[in-house]
DNA sequence: TGGCTATTTGGCGGAATGACCAAATATAGA
DNA sequence: TCTATATTTGGTCATTCCGCCAAATAGCCA
């Protein structure tokens, strides 16, 4: 893998991060697998808008489903992402203490 | 801050990342402090996209920069940076491991 | 089959992104 | 002051993103 390769691979990842509902559905399904209707009534949104942000996560391998009857479990595949969360936060804590 | 406002911030440092020569940029400032023109000759793009870049990452706090004569002296600011990269890594270590 | 529920997909519109070129700005030096 | 160098900013264009609504799809159950 060429390191232009690597860095499309890594955008793309930090791509599917950069949305504040995906971040949410990332936190929630930290919590337990949920089915799209509740992530829906959660967030406040279309459940088509709500289809594709999980369509966006599982695309890059973030969360996973399983088909129970008509409804779609998902789940979270890769909790270290909660490691970026973490590592998100140190940015903004050492924001005051720049210097330019 | 609220839920909303946290999950909004943190997706716009996600999104300040989530570029190829955005994270070329922070794996070259972590070798040390670097110009436009340096940045822009390694990667072969306009200057003027490359000043933006930098600008991007500039305003979320990611990188700083030092002007010495004519010329603006980029560093990286956060290297705790580097460790979201090695979680993406681990993503995509986990991607063969996948059921669904 | 027909109807009900859950989910995805197609399409549209407005906003943002990222590339380039050209022009503006700032600084050093002759 | 004039010129050269380094960088940013304005403008344009094609593409992507993200919201919604409407329609298609899939799986139960009567």
């Amino acid at each position: 893998m060429s390191d232009r390769e690597r860095y499309t691979y890594m955008a793309a990842v930090m791509k599917a991060l950069a949305h504040p509902t995906r971040l949410f559905i990332i936190d929630e399904l930290e919590k337990g697998p949920r089915n799209v209707s509740e992530l829906t009534d959660l967030v406040g949104i279309d459940m088509s808008t709500m289809s594709r942000h999980l369509a966006t996560l599982k695309q890059v391998g973030i969360i996973g489903y399983t088909k129970v009857n008509n409804q779609m479990i998902y789940r979270l595949l890769c909790p270290c992402v909660m490691d970026m969360h973490k590592c998100v936060v140190k940015i903004k804590e050492q924001e005051g203490k720049r210097e330019s």
